[in-house]
RNA sequence: GGCCGAGUGGCGAAAUAGGCAGACGCACAGGACUUAAAAUCCUGGGUUCCGAAAGGGGCGUGCGGGUUCAAGUCCCGCCUCGGCUACCA
């Protein structure tokens, strides 16, 4: 009695497509279309394969076996990402080297891939530990060491795409006399600052647990993203590529291609390019601090006055040396323009608000910003030191933490606002990073949320410059009222402000120079509070109070854009057209220029790590055997540079190199001109690996080159790539970049990797049930009902019960162990947005599904749905849960349910009562039936639309549909059956396979042909018409599918229903949507 | 705090271009087969009201408005949940 049993059907299957080569990829044939499909290829851990896995694996391996089967030619590869850090760990646990947990790991994952039944190519599998592949990780690596980006470079890539901008073989970087003067190494050392991979000695992310420097990527909230250990910030020499050189393009270049729009986003997030300006802020030379407090105010008025740069408002001979200076100063801006390099008499700031200039009350430095010192003044020194000291010991999570209120110290120096020559106190805080844009802020606390924060804690002045544009009409009309007696403005202060905060705004007013002396409140209502200023007469005459309103919120930033004010003769101006013409005079003038940041850091390439590839990098030594900074590269004939055999893998415990412990024959040679060399003996991230693994699957066993160029020119870009998001700005990102190094470069012809890309949602575990017992007479000690968690425990018997922190007794069930505690939905009742127990309604229940993880013991092991449902169940489970891209919880009667659909499959094609495995009788070779072909060509169509858009689980419903109908027919027809085999075997193969061979079929249909429909026989003749009147439905009626208005209209007027509903009343339109429905509307 | 996405039966979900809401599956209930169980097959169901029943009416896609002959779908305003991000000037 051979009942359909996945255990003996799938193994031979699999065996017959690994004997006859199924699914390996032939020649490449330019007749034929391609597609190539690639999955994220996995980390082989030790915990083997993961229920998550084979969900994309799944879906590719689907849309891989329709496309076959359609007549493409396919490249379906899969290999192994198997550098990384368990492997290590492991080897410093058990000393076992890592090589062997990979080799152990790897064979684990790939028999359980194998028992999945995916149509891989494994002729093409690849792991990036291969000397064989990491050879050409090197070489690429080698590619960005020889390449530097020309930003002006204005060229045309084989895509016939004009860009601006160009990775360029460094042999052509143009050095610059005073360079060349110096000889060659000066010349070498010149060279090595503009590579794309360079080093630079910067803070770092150490991690002294994994004894490892992690990139910014690999921090998540000051701990690593693996292990969650601290992380500190150290200086140390590291190995950087220049990823943000390509910033621009990474960003612009998403444009084209067919990815979701949220991973998109979230990796112009992650370039983060924002557009400003630089403007510099004079500081003065040496004496300056020292003389600054002398200052109270210069006499000096608008930079930007009638006269150009002049010194019309200044009189000169009141003015102190400093003055002269700065006069001297933009005199010789005007003349020589912006500087490229900022000297030691700026503070070059980065702004996205060069607009909101005449706010300025405030500057603000990084701790670690190199003018700290010139500024700060023998008084501040001491606090200024202890600032600098607390920071630089900061840990991110620190920073983090503290982020809640802003810390900062006054320097004592000042600095001269280019654009009113107002003095401008100089801070230094931790809010500003020295990493971003030029380390310096100018502080707008009017119009900046941070900048407002640390103006409140710190008392510094707050002065608005920009209003909103639909000042209020209240506002407006107050300003007609009083500016018949005088120069007013009218402010509104948002009405959660206390009163305290009305005073200390009034008080703040008085103290700003544009306010003469009434500060008064005119009104109140719920918009808020009015203040009436009253303000000094040569502001108006000046006709610098255009605007007759503004707005102050004490309670925050007001961060849009509006309408300017305050700001000298730009008074009145948008946002928009502030921004670009003060950017244009600032540029005019030399004392600033438009520019634009990136989030995005260069990428931190090198780790302190064993189980990584090699630099293929020589450090030159000097007599003394100390590097003297000049470096050589392997020759690509002495690639792969391999792994040192090691005696231990503890890590140094200090940010040394594991490599440093590596046998000296490993570490030294001599070059042939007799300089010592010494090895990089950093290694690479993980990422460098996955990088470019979609290549190298093109021509896996190339010896000659990364891959052959006509095999990539044929094969790339890669058609469809799925994988789960959390790759959305890592992998991705880092990929795409090298794949444009490449590209540059001439050694791939398109300038992305993976035209479409789509997102697997997570696999959850099971949906929990959690009963909390609470409220009035329950939890402990509540009358006449249970006293403890036991009591509750007996009353809902078996369940498992335990007390909670806050005593409340907390009940637990599994999906399955639901029934057995008889919480069967009868006894769970909904009561506003949670369910409680129907007779118990103080029992509240809630259910979740949480992430699978070994803590909460909710991991679904792949190979134990195979062992008891078979591999096409788990596939087609996977499939049917629900949408691709969503997140999803497990059910494992669900794959009971998919099961039971197969199980139903096989019993209608097979005699289950027959001793060996043979045909049910009903299933002949006779002409189908009229509605046996609609039926079939029906669910031909909605299957084929269904894979081609990804929708396999209204794919599967489909096939349930017809198999519902089908297992009715006395008479099931081959000629039926066998199309509908074909439908179902990119779902389920192994079912697919077994069936196809007992209905006749030769080979294998893993080529097909897929079937197809006449749209004759999937057309109705006769359809249900839904009838509304007034847009509800009322009635059916059945007509001919080609009916026109007047006979469908006919037919529903003929309906006794809808002929007593319109009685009496007025049709005053019929609308008729053919086929679909008919509406009449009456009065 | 910012950005993105999602809210539809007891549950996973479907509805392809604004046109029959709840396909398909799970769970549940009733029945058939069986000594019994499993397996299998059949039947049922959004909710509520009227009715003995057949049948019929009302209400229903997070909430409140709007557009439309017609809204799960489009627009405006909220609420809740999830993801990403977090001093990026």
């Amino acid at each position: 009695m051979p009942r359909y049993d996945a255990k003996r059907l799938e193994p031979k299957w699999q065996a017959y497509w690994e004997e006859h080569q199924t699914f390996a990829t032939g020649p490449f044939d330019p007749a034929k279309e391609k597609m190539y499909v690639l999955d994220m290829f996995p980390y082989p851990s030790g915990a083997g394969l993961h229920v998550g896995h084979p969900e994309g694996y799944t879906a590719t391996d689907i849309v891989c076996r329709y496309n076959r089967m359609k007549g493409k030619q396919v490249l379906h590869p899969m290999g192994w990402d198997a550098f990384g850090l368990p492997a290590e760990e492991y080897a410093i646990k058990t000393g076992t080297h890592p090589a062997i947990t990979t080799a152990k790991n790897i064979e684990t994952f790939k028999r359980q891939l194998k028992s999945l039944g995916f149509s891989y190519d494994w002729t093409r599998e690849l792991a990036t530990t291969d000397p064989d592949y990491f050879r050409w990780t090197q070489w690429i690596f080698l590619q960005l060491f020889d390449t530097w980006y020309d930003a002006s470079c204005d060229w045309t890539g084989p895509d016939g795409v004009q860009r601006i901008g160009r990775g360029r073989p460094i042999s052509e970087l143009p050095i610059p006399a005073d360079v060349a003067a110096n000889g060659e190494a000066a010349v070498r050392r010149y060279q090595d600052q503009q590579r794309l991979a360079y080093q630079h000695e910067a803070p770092v992310n150490w991690c002294p647990a994994l004894g490892t420097v992690l990139a910014n990527e690999e921090v998540v909230d000051g701990k690593s993203e693996r292990g969650g250990h601290p992380v500190e910030r150290i200086p140390l020499r590291q190995w950087l590529l220049r990823i943000t050189a390509y910033g621009d393009r990474l960003a612009t270049e998403l444009e084209n291609l067919n990815w979701p729009e949220s991973i998109k986003l979230m990796q112009r997030n992650w370039i983060g390019r924002s557009e400003g300006a630089e403007v510099d802020f004079y500081i003065g030379s040496g004496e300056w601090t020292g003389q600054v407090d002398a200052i109270s105010s210069f006499p000096y008025r608008g930079l930007f006055g009638p006269n150009g740069i002049t010194s019309a408002y200044i009189i000169p001979e009141e003015a102190p040396k400093v003055l002269h200076d700065f006069i001297a100063w933009l005199k010789q801006n005007a003349r020589n323009g912006f500087r490229k390099e900022p000297g030691p008499d700026v503070l070059r700031i980065y702004t996205t608000r060069p607009d909101t200039l005449f706010g300025v009350t405030y500057m603000v430095l990084a701790p670690e910003h190199p003018a700290v010192n010139r500024l700060t003044t023998p008084e501040q020194r001491a606090a200024v030191d202890e600032y600098r000291q607390q920071a630089s010991f900061k840990s991110d999570l620190d920073r983090t933490e503290l982020a809640k209120t802003k810390s900062g110290v006054f320097t004592g120096g000042y600095a001269i606002n280019p654009v009113n020559g107002k003095k401008i106190p100089v801070w230094i805080a931790d809010y500003v990073l020295i990493s971003y844009g030029t380390g310096a802020i100018m502080a707008v606390p009017a119009h900046d949320t941070r900048d407002f924060e640390f103006a409140k804690e710190y008392d510094q002045q707050i002065i608005p410059v920009v209003q909103p544009e639909d000042a209020d009409e209240v506002l407006a009309q107050l300003f007609q009222n009083h500016f018949a007696q005088g120069c007013y403005s009218a402010i509104r202060i948002s009405p959660s402000s206390a009163d305290a905060s009305v005073e200390r705004l009034k008080e703040t007013l008085k103290g700003l120079p544009e306010v003469d002396q009434l500060v008064e409140i005119v009104a109140a209502n719920d918009q808020g509070t009015y203040l009436l200023v009253r303000r000094p007469m040569e502001d108006a005459v000046a006709g610098r109070i255009t605007p007759p309103v503004r707005q102050i919120g004490l309670d925050e930033a007001f961060t849009f854009d509006g309408i300017a004010i305050n700001s000298g003769k730009y008074d009145g101006l948008t946002t928009a057209e502030f921004k670009s013409k003060i950017t244009a005079d600032l540029a005019a003038s030399g004392l600033g220029r438009k520019a634009v940041n990136y989030r995005l850091r260069d990428w931190l390439f090198s780790r302190q790590r064993y189980w990584g590839e090699p630099f293929p990098l020589w450090h030159e030594l000097d007599v003394n055997g100390q590097p003297t900074g000049l470096l050589r590269v392997d020759a690509e004939s002495a690639l792969p540079i391999k792994l040192p055999e090691m005696a231990d893998f503890k890590p140094t415990g200090t940010p040394e190199p594991m490599l440093s412990k590596a046998p000296e024959s490993w570490l030294y040679k001599s070059a042939p001109d007799g300089t010592k060399l010494k090895r990089e003996t950093n290694t690479m991230p993980q990422w460098a690996g996955s990088c470019w693994y979609y290549l190298r699957f093109v021509d896996n066993k190339n010896a000659a080159a990364f891959t052959d160029p006509q095999l990539e020119k044929q094969w790339l870009p890669v058609d469809l790539y799925v994988g789960g998001a959390e790759h959305a700005v890592l992998h991705l990102l880092y990929s795409r970049f090298w794949h444009k190094v490449l590209f540059d470069r001439g050694h791939v012809h398109t300038a992305e990797p993976f035209q479409r890309l789509v997102n697997q949602g997570m696999i959850l575990g099971e949906v929990e049930f959690t009963g909390y017992a609470r409220g009035q007479g329950l939890g402990v000690g509540g009358q006449g009902e249970p006293q403890n968690a036991a009591a509750v425990a007996d009353w809902v018997s078996s369940a498992e019960v335990t007390d909670d922190d806050d005593g409340n007794a907390i009940l637990k069930a599994t999906g399955e162990k639901l029934a057995t505690v008889k919480l069967s939905p009868d006894a769970v009742k909904k009561s506003g947005d949670s369910f409680v127990l129907a007779d118990r309604p103080d029992i509240r229940i809630e259910s979740r599904a949480y992430k699978m993880s070994k803590s909460r013991g909710n991991v679904i092991n792949p190979d134990s749905v195979v062992e008891n449902y078979g591999a096409d169940s788990l596939r087609l489970y996977e499939m049917f849960m629900g949408p691709l891209e969503q997140v999803k919880p497990w059910s494992m009667q669900g794959v009971e349910g998919v099961f039971r659909f197969l199980s139903r499959v096989w019993r209608t094609i097979t005699d289950e009562r027959a001793d060996d495995v043979r045909l049910n009788p009903a299933v002949q070779d006779v002409t189908p039936d009229e509605p046996q072909l609609r039926l079939l060509h029906k669910t031909i169509k909605a299957v084929t639309y269904d894979i081609e858009s990804l929708g396999c689980n209204t794919a599967i419903s489909r096939l349930m549909e017809f198999m519902n109908e089908a297992t009715n027919w006395n008479v099931r027809p081959v000629a039926i059956l066998k199309p509908f085999v074909l439908l179902l075997s990119p779902l389920a193969p192994h079912l697919a396979e077994e069936l196809w061979q007992l209905l006749g079929g030769k080979t294998t249909l893993a080529y097909g042909p897929w079937p197809t429909f006449d749209p004759k026989l999937v057309e109705d003749s006769e359809i249900d018409v839904p009838i509304q009147i007034n847009g509800k439905l009322r009635a059916k009626v059945s007509v001919p599918a080609k009916a026109d208005q007047a006979v469908v209209e006919a037919a529903a007027r003929a309906d006794s229903l809808v002929a007593s509903q319109l009685e009496g009343k007025t049709v005053v339109k019929v609308v008729y949507v053919p086929g679909r429905m008919v509406n009449f509307v009456v009065k």
